[in-house]
RNA sequence: GCCGAAGUGGCGGAACUGGCAGACGCGCGCGACUCAAAAUCGCGUUCCUCUCGGAGGAAUGUGGGUUCGAUUCCCACCUUCGGCACCA
């Protein structure tokens, strides 16, 4: 027996690392003729506490694509970079008094250290960190492109803000706001309510209030928003860092506070946001998502006046159909006319209501199953269609975000409407009636919601039907209050402005000069405007950004500077264009660099960010496209998802069922890769990653599962280079069996991965290495086929486990490297079988399995099952009454 | 409540276009090697029944349907996960 040197990952894999890095195997070549292929991982927020085996499952795939394509031939583009800026590194700062910019080169480096130890093929020339001046510099270009641009929505795209200037000086706003009237899917190109001007009024204005009016413009603008303000910890905190009315982290009750804040105009492109959707291969879930948040809805505006009163209130609906069921009208708490309209006798019980509006917050305003409450203002609409006279109360269930914020209730046709009327004896009144029933006001349970039935009660709608599409009666009613002139078509979207600014140190300076005119934007020569070093980090006592202490960043020749920082959603909404040219300091990059490598061909990561950063990516990347920056409007051609890996240890709840916990540090159960790699190595860590589950899948760990993918590389290792030693029992197969596996395995494989199956890309790898024993035990390894095999198991293992590859590779006396090698061709010669087997049924049950030459015909297969004797036993000695066959399958006896 | 995804052995999962359900791996059991253990190798491992070295039946969340044939297609329901949630 031969001495045999084991597989040992703890000495092979640091020798070949340092060797890769020395010979920058994984560097992208410059824009040529060769293909590109770019694969890119969602952008890393270096966290303290380093990485878990839960990051690597979205590592390690998108590393096997990266270097399959290599070996395919394509010039391939595989980095990464960090999310630096951010609250959490702030709050470490903080905690830890270390400098945030420290913390970030600290953290930065750890992860950059995790993952050279994972053999990730990243192009290390091309790391980028959002925190560095390098890259902000250019965040701040685009946040100036922003400012400086406006939504033309005759032209359907961004424009200089010099061109509406123009038109306002020359023409006024007046055009601009009838044909966002005759094409209401740009009603997000401007702050509603803004009012149209004429020429002669623009240029009346000072140039304060016509910046103020182009605010209302910009694709990046300034407004009052209500937040929610942490008196204890002096800070604004996000909707999501409060539960129950209590800030997360100090426990106090959290107040609404008016502030000052930046926007992008993301309503502007709410609608290419959606249709643009199908052009982009992601999954279906996040798809929807996207739609669901813009939120489109489309139906009408009416406008009722006020009895008594020289106002008018528009609301929107998407059930124009039913203005003839409207019996009352409700108004937003907030709403300007609320109190405007209010009668003196019912003055006091409004103001208490609306004051008590006020004081709710988000969560109790919008808690599920909440009682309707509301109060009567004492005033009257007429509504246009029949000149009814209808009660306006005021209810917090009508929001002033959303449409008009204002309602006409229609209580026999809206769930909500009918809740608010039965809990006040309000009227109802039935004016669709479904086709196999009638509604009774009186009697009614819940209200009418569908479309479909026959219009009563309902003027010249009174009659009608629901048409082909259930929105006959919608349109009729649409074209009815067009040409009375008391309504139009309206498309309203639930998206909102992306808000922007933080009132924080780390983040990226809003590049933003606060001067008497109003607020300028820097040129472009004098970014970047660098983050100025700060002593204390902490926001001031009325949550003032830290950076307002520095006298010397404060003022400006020409005024005060912005104080706020960005949010990171905006370092993370482009850094996939600057991977093209990282480190470009006259642009955010060579267009012909920008051209070459863009789009983003696969794109993975988790599915928390599927309509936040994923949709303000898309946002960022239209404004490009249409300022001529890019020559894409999407920037992800395919997105994938992997799933979640779960703590490994089952738990049991309150209920007695079984669940697994996310790994946390807090809870105590995580799991590194280091810990992995430092037992088993970082190729056993890779191929479990892969092997786990399904892609998409979330799973918890499992201990025991990259043992069995150790097990199998040792496997591999021994099978290489010692198969003499240890033969199994004797076996039969032929030199052509082992060949067509070799060449069946590369088929499986590409199939598979491409398919993001990269489970079974494992399982087939392993069926490869297991049929090589049983070859090795027919005899067959010193045939060519035999080595035909191994340098194809090797080339194929090489994108999942580089390094055991690359070692075995060199052992062989192959040239190096491994990662460098082409991609095996299958031959369809080799994958043809000579005999295959035909499965026979007799009444869909499984009776024989026949083995038949591969072109037998259909005639000789028949003849062949009804010779069989378990077929003719469940034949009865009858001929079969139908025979179907699917050839080279399986053939079906009927009798 | 609405929208989306998914339910297959003890576990992770596989099954290409309607055609052999349970590949591959984990775990478990038995055996070989060993003084012993580890490692390794071999065999077995969905459930039930019987006249058990064989044969038959059932089974892919539940109940129906289409089909010679359904994990796959259709209908209804149940459960789990994710998202949204008074959006007019």
């Amino acid at each position: 027996m031969t001495e045999i040197e084991r597989y040992n990952p703890q000495s092979i894999e640091p020798k070949w690392q340092a060797r890769w890095e020395q010979d920058q195997l994984y560097r992208a070549q410059p824009a040529c003729d060769k293909p590109k292929y770019y694969v890119l991982d969602f952008y890393p927020y270096p966290s303290g506490e380093g990485m878990s085996v839960g990051h690597a499952r979205n590592y390690v795939p998108t590393d096997l694509l990266a270097r399959y394509y290599r070996m395919r031939g394509y010039n391939v583009l595989h980095p990464i970079g960090f999310d630096a800026f951010g609250l959490p590194t702030e709050n470490a700062a903080i905690k830890l008094k270390v400098d945030p910019h420290e913390l970030n080169e600290r953290y930065s480096a750890n992860y950059v250290r995790q993952y050279k130890l994972m053999g990730l093929s990243y192009d290390w020339s091309r790391l980028i960190n959002s925190a560095h001046a390098e890259y902000y510099h250019w965040t701040q270009w685009i946040f100036i492109q922003l400012f400086n641009a406006w939504y033309d929505p005759r032209k359907d795209k961004a424009c200089p803000i010099a061109e509406l200037e123009a038109e306002l000086a020359e023409r006024g706003s007046h055009a601009i706001f009838d044909y966002i009237d005759d094409h209401p899917e740009h009603v997000g190109v401007v702050d509603k309510g803004t009012p149209p001007i004429t020429a002669e009024q623009w240029r009346a204005m000072s140039r304060r209030e016509q910046n103020d009016y182009l605010n209302h413009f910009r694709l990046a603008f300034q407004a009052e928003s209500t937040v929610n303000w942490d008196p204890v910890d002096k800070v604004v905190v996000a909707d999501e860092e409060v539960e129950n009315g209590r800030a997360w982290r100090s426990g106090a009750l959290v107040i609404k506070r008016t502030l000052k804040q930046w926007f992008f105009r993301i309503t502007a492109y709410a609608e290419r946001l959606i249709n643009d959707l199908d052009t982009v291969d992601w999954p279906e879930a996040i798809i929807t998502m996207q739609r669901n948040w813009i939120g489109k809805s489309e139906g009408a505006e009416v406008r009722f006046p006020v009895d008594g009163h020289d106002a008018e209130i528009p609301v929107f609906t998407t059930r124009p159909d039913t203005l003839w069921g409207a019996t009352f009208m409700v108004l937003s708490p907030e709403h300007p006319l609320t109190l405007a309209i209010t009668a003196p006798d019912q003055r006091q019980a409004v103001e208490q209501y609306v004051a008590f509006a006020k004081g709710e917050t988000e969560e109790q305003r919008t808690a599920a199953d909440k009682e309707k409450t509301g109060v009567f203002t004492g005033a009257y609409a007429i509504n246009p269609v029949n000149g009814a006279r209808i009660p306006i109360w005021v209810a917090d269930y009508v929001l002033m975000s959303y449409g008009t914020g204002a309602i006409m209730a229609v209580p026999a046709h809206d769930q909500r409407d009918f809740e608010f009327a039965r809990k006040f004896n309000l009227p109802i009144k039935v004016v669709v009636q479904p086709p196999d029933r009638t509604l009774d006001p009186t009697t009614m349970e819940r209200a009418y919601e569908d479309k479909n039935g026959v219009m009563v009660d309902s003027g010249p709608l009174t009659g009608m039907s629901t048409g082909e599409d259930g929105c006959a009666c919608i349109r009729a009613a649409i074209a009815y209050c067009q040409q009375r002139g008391i309504g139009k078509r309206r498309v309203n979207y639930k998206i909102r402005p992306w808000l922007i600014s933080r009132q924080r140190y780390w983040g990226t300076p809003i590049p933003i000069v606060h001067t008497p005119d109003g607020p300028v934007a820097l040129r472009e020569d004098e970014l970047p405007l660098l983050l100025p070093k700060v002593k204390e980090y902490e926001p001031g006592p009325n949550g003032e950004s830290p950076l307002e202490s520095i006298p010397e960043f404060v003022n400006a020749p020409n005024g005060r500077r912005e104080t706020d920082t960005m949010a990171t959603w905006a370092c993370s909404s482009w850094y996939y264009i600057r991977f093209a040219d990282p480190h470009n300091d006259k642009a955010i990059g060579d267009p012909k660099e920008i051209d070459y490598w863009l789009p983003v061909d696969v794109y993975v990561g988790g599915a928390e960010h599927a309509v936040l950063h994923l949709l303000y990516s898309r946002m960022w990347t239209k404004v490009l496209y249409d300022l001529g920056v890019v020559k894409f409007f999407e920037p992800f051609r395919v997105l994938r998802n992997q799933g979640l890996i779960l703590s490994p240890q089952k738990k049991v709840d309150e209920h007695g069922r079984e669940y697994y916990e996310k790994m946390s540090k807090s809870k105590g159960n995580v799991i590194t890769p280091d810990e992995v790699i430092a037992e088993h190595g970082a190729d056993a860590l890779r191929g479990y990653e892969l092997f786990i589950s399904d892609f998409e899948k979330t799973v918890p760990w499992n201990t025991q599962g990259v043992p069995g993918v150790r097990r199998w590389l040792d496997r591999v290792w021994r099978i290489v280079l010692y198969p003499d030693v240890d033969k199994g029992a004797p076996t039969q197969m032929t030199a052509r069996e082992l060949r067509r596996i070799a060449h069946q395995t590369i088929q499986r494989y590409e199939r598979d991965l491409e398919a993001f199956s990269f489970n079974t890309v494992v399982s087939a790898m392993m069926e490869f290495t297991n049929a090589l024993y049983k070859a090795r035990d027919a005899g067959l390894h010193h045939t060519p086929e035999w080595d035909e095999a191994i340098d194809i198991l090797l080339r194929l293992l090489a994108p999942i486990a580089p390094h055991i590859a690359e070692e075995l590779w060199c052992r062989l006396g192959k040239p190096y490297s491994i990662t460098q090698q082409a991609w095996p061709k299958v031959d369809p010669e080799a994958v043809k079988a000579e005999s295959i087997t035909i499965v026979v049924q007799v009444n869909g049950k499984v009776r024989d399995r026949l083995t038949v030459p591969a072109d037998a015909d259909e005639a000789y297969i028949l003849e062949q099952a009804l010779a069989s004797p378990a077929v003719r036993k469940f034949l009865n000695g009858g001929a079969p009454k139908q025979v179907h066959y699917v050839a080279g399958k399986l053939l079906s006896l009927v009798v």
